[in-house]
DNA sequence: ATGAAAGCGCTAACAT
DNA sequence: ATGTTAGCGCTTTCAT
């Protein structure tokens, strides 16, 4: 038999009905112990495995759940990913991915291959908070959404980090250090982490009153590659920065290699605090004073908000978890000069 | 209409019968102008999208591809799911994702998932190479499975690293520094890079003729605690290796700690070449010379190959492909004191 | 306790 | 050019 086996088959070889197996395969109480027996017997032997493709079908659920983020190579993102998997593969769910590349059009083609495919829900880290048509689709997705790190549309489940106090604690640090040319670099004004970002840097620098206009933001992407460019520019003309906290997960490499090329010394010519928790920053020389949280827990706590919708113990509102962020002092910082 | 449309709905808003709708959503030359543009519009207004899960049924094609890998947090293996998704994705195919945490059992877990979910196509790093039960139900497998970095069974496609040749310069660089007591760290030798690296060093320290002895080879895990542990104890006696390779994509981590915590400098105490290019590799300081190769042509390669069995361009024997690596020296090796 | 049959949404073969 | 229908593999309702 070069072909696989179905339920039919196995009805046949067991010399049952096929509702019999079904019943048999689905635990049942109702069967006999004689048939049973035959009926598991054949199912061993013709190495019959049930479709999960025709379940799917007929219970109208794929136990599938999608996954939508920018790159899945980002340092922490595979850390997420990888304990959202863990949680929902215990519950019998599987995992689809999918990357954005961070634009929004690729949002949308994929919340529609979602839909299509049927998945019993998705997480996501939308590429852009403002796009309306993105929004709208969001809302109108007939299964349970989570947002990683991202507050809108507001009538979903999100999970979220407390960038806003991580970046203030970073700032307020640096101030207390002496600094007031202080320039946070992070991702685009559309996503939630930049904003938040912003927010706490500013609440920081309030405190400094008129000299809080030496400080700067540059807004653009989370990228490696915008950290140098952005340090590049920032710490070439004089007067320059005496401090910078790179907002972002992979932007700890670019700015580095911005101060590398330029052969300034970290913390006597520049003070550096860092996003996320990463080998490079604990690991560089000096080691990186560091705002840390966990994307394992956020991962993990958007499978379990996830679970709670579609086993239906949740049916209220919207819930946003807002998980906590360490600023973690390490060699990088000093007085400025 | 608080359901989700179907073929049948969209039919009836559209006065034809569901065999046009499938014809007209298929892009089927026979239908007429004006009865396309009634389907089209029904299809838009209702917000209908096709069901995958019963094109899959009646089809028998799943447009969705697996792979299991021990971790996805692992540096290099995101940019290699990444790369893989890219290419798949283009052509239609969706990416599921599981991990194994390198348990044997949980890749035969993950094989009977994938068989039950109908998956085209599955591509695995197997957490050993040498487990009959595994290797037996790999060959078994009904779809095309392409092995990453493993050789294992010989009778499917896999996509391979020359860490072998990788290994073998890193080792003749070290000696040409005049080293002899030089450590090798890798992981299991159930694992093909692990093997390939012990037979690339054995190959080099062939040349130190009985001096040779001196050398050490640990092989157990690719994890960056594997790396720590072993530094640490191979660095604490007396007489200790002159350098060390770390082969392995997270290892550097931990032998770096190792490094740290016995104060020993690079590369006057201890000298260092580690596997996979990261961006601790290339920041820290020193910058550590590596043996350099690109996860995400692994990836690529690997999705090309399933495309071209999927697609039934090739029907032929299994193939290897074999990829380079390339030693890139940096800073972190010298002269043995 | 078990069998028979309907039906999930779709495509393709067969009619017309 | 379009309608009708079988059937993909399964679960469940309805009989018996």
């Amino acid at each position: 038999m070069g072909t696989v086996p179905t339920i039919r088959d196995v009805a046949r070889s067991a010399g049952v009905a096929i509702g019999t197996v079904s019943r048999v395969l689905n635990g049942h109480k109702s069967v006999g112990d004689e048939v049973r027996r035959r009926v598991l017997t054949a199912v061993t032997s013709l190495g019959y495995e049930p479709d999960v493709v025709a379940q799917s079908m007929r219970l109208g659920v794929t136990r599938t759940i999608a996954c939508a983020t920018r790159d899945i190579a980002i340092p922490g993102l595979g850390s997420n990913i990888n304990a959202a998997e863990e949680v929902l593969g215990r519950h019998g769910y599987i995992l689809m991915v999918a990357t954005t590349e961070g634009r929004t059009k690729r949002d949308l083609e994929l919340l529609r291959v979602f839909a299509q495919r049927r998945v019993d829900a998705v997480f996501i880290a939308t590429s852009s908070e403002d796009d309306p048509e993105l929004n709208a689709r969001l809302e109108q997705m007939k299964v349970p959404v989570v947002l990683m790190d991202r507050d809108a549309p507001d009538s979903l489940d999100a999970v979220l980090t407390d960038h806003r106090r991580g970046t203030r604690e970073a700032a307020e640090d640096l101030i207390g250090l002496g600094h007031s040319r202080i320039a946070l670099l992070t991702g685009p004004a559309s996503t939630r982490p930049a904003r938040e970002r912003v927010r706490g840097f500013e609440e920081a620098i309030a405190s400094l009153g008129r000299r809080r206009r030496e400080c700067t933001v540059r807004l653009g992407s989370f990228s490696a590659e915008f950290g140098c460019r952005e340090a590049l520019a920032l710490l070439s003309p004089e007067p320059r920065p005496t401090a910078i906290i790179a907002g972002g997960m992979e932007m700890l490499a670019g700015v580095l290699r911005a101060i590398r090329a330029l052969a300034l010394r970290i913390p006597d010519d520049v003070s550096l605090i860092a996003g996320a928790d990463t080998d490079l920053a604990s690991l560089a020389t000096p080691a990186i004073t560091i705002v840390r949280w966990s994307e394992a827990d956020v991962g993990r706590v958007a499978a379990e908000l996830l679970l709670e919708r579609l086993q239906g113990r949740r049916i209220g509102p919207a819930r946003r978890i807002v998980l906590p962020t360490e600023l973690v002092i390490r060699e990088s910082c000093g007085a400025p000069r």
